[in-house]
RNA sequence: GCGGAGAUGCCAGAGAGGCUAAUCGGGCCAGACUGUAAAUCUGGUGCGCCGUGAGGCGCUUCGGGGGUUCAAAUCCCUCUCUCCGCA
């Protein structure tokens, strides 16, 4: 079965150096599993690790604003994959979407059922209650209760139920290794705290209208148009991006693959590495 | 110094005698998640105890102190502090 190494975790974790230190050492190259770095340009406000030396594939791959989804990602990340492999060398999937990671590495048929604009157009007036009573019974009670309440997930569920018509790509399997990220809450928090602070500037030049609703685009933009201060518009970018942090943290627990590592620990960079090995070789 | 406004839980901010351990929002904690996953959504958020559960009980909270009342975040007195005007 074909190696695949993937590299996740919360945000600011360091994961685009380490997987770039991994693909130098085991003849690698990246692949982006980032639902914001998908975008054109807006390297601050994504904060895009580059590497001179080392290619990194999906980033950059639409302007913002286009359509992109996991559907999308998961084509062009196993393209790529294939690819990568033809040349014999070590595809690194590293990223914090952890949605995108397990499309990617699991079967998930539905979500290769393209979306109905019309459809979603005409759903999105209708109040939650009319969505509920909308959807297909049995389908509705097959939902969490979170999701019950959900409208995004409703009329995603009525779409999949009205319009459901789909050829379920071939399925594809890797023998994937995953690593896993972390630090303490704090350490976390500290570390997002940094990175914003240094992004900020870059930030700035890339905000304007009509972003996708990327973390900190709203509190950049606001700054620059002198209705927040930068000291406000850095605080409530962290705020957000830690926020964000715990919602991946939230997924990522339940993926039980995932090998841990605390970035905060001296030695982890060199265990990590000893564990790809003995995986890979 | 005089006049006015105000002090509420982590923040902000409602409440103006019993329905208030205190609306809503933010934050925080936990969770969900199968084409917007950056998104979207759910629950919880004073302390202790009882009950499997719905729920129940006790204690401490609305700047400090004192009072009125069967009952006070809400009324009265007083002190402290903040803010805005006038000097």
């Amino acid at each position: 079965m074909n190696k695949l190494l993937i590299v996740c975790g919360p945000t600011a974790t360091g994961k685009t150096s380490l997987a770039i230190e991994l693909a130098k050492k085991f003849r690698g190259e990246l692949v982006s599993a980032d639902s914001r770095q998908v975008y054109k340009g807006l390297d601050g406000l994504t904060g895009k690790g580059r590497s001179q030396d080392i290619p990194i594939w999906l980033y950059d791959v639409v302007a913002p604003g286009d359509e992109f989804s996991v559907a999308h990602f998961v084509r062009l990340a196993r393209a790529r994959i294939g690819y990568i492999e033809k040349q014999g060398r070590l595809p690194i999937v590293v990223g914090g979407t952890g949605f995108y990671l397990r499309a990617l590495t699991e079967t998930i048929d539905t979500i290769f059922i393209p979306p109905d604009w019309e459809l979603r157009t005409m759903l999105a007036t209708l109040s939650l209650e009319e969505l509920q009573k909308r959807l297909n019974k049995k389908r509705f009670e097959k939902m969490n209760e979170s999701d019950q309440k959900n409208p995004r997930r409703l009329i995603r569920a009525i779409e999949i139920e009205e319009k459901g018509i789909f050829a379920p790509p071939p399925s594809q399997t890797f023998d994937a290794l995953w690593i896993g990220l972390i630090a303490a809450p704090s350490a976390l928090k500290r570390r997002i705290q940094m990175r914003i602070r240094a992004r900020f500037a870059l930030a700035v030049h890339e905000a304007r209208d009509n972003l996708p609703p990327i973390l900190g685009a709203k509190q950049v933009l606001a700054f620059k148009r002198g209705k927040l201060t930068r000291e406000d518009a850095i605080a409530r970018w962290q705020t957000e991006e830690y926020q964000y942090a715990k919602r991946q943290l939230t997924w990522f627990r339940k993926e039980k693959d995932i090998h841990w590592f605390d970035v905060t620990e001296p030695d982890f960079r060199r265990r990590i590495i000893d564990t790809v090995r003995s995986w890979y070789t």
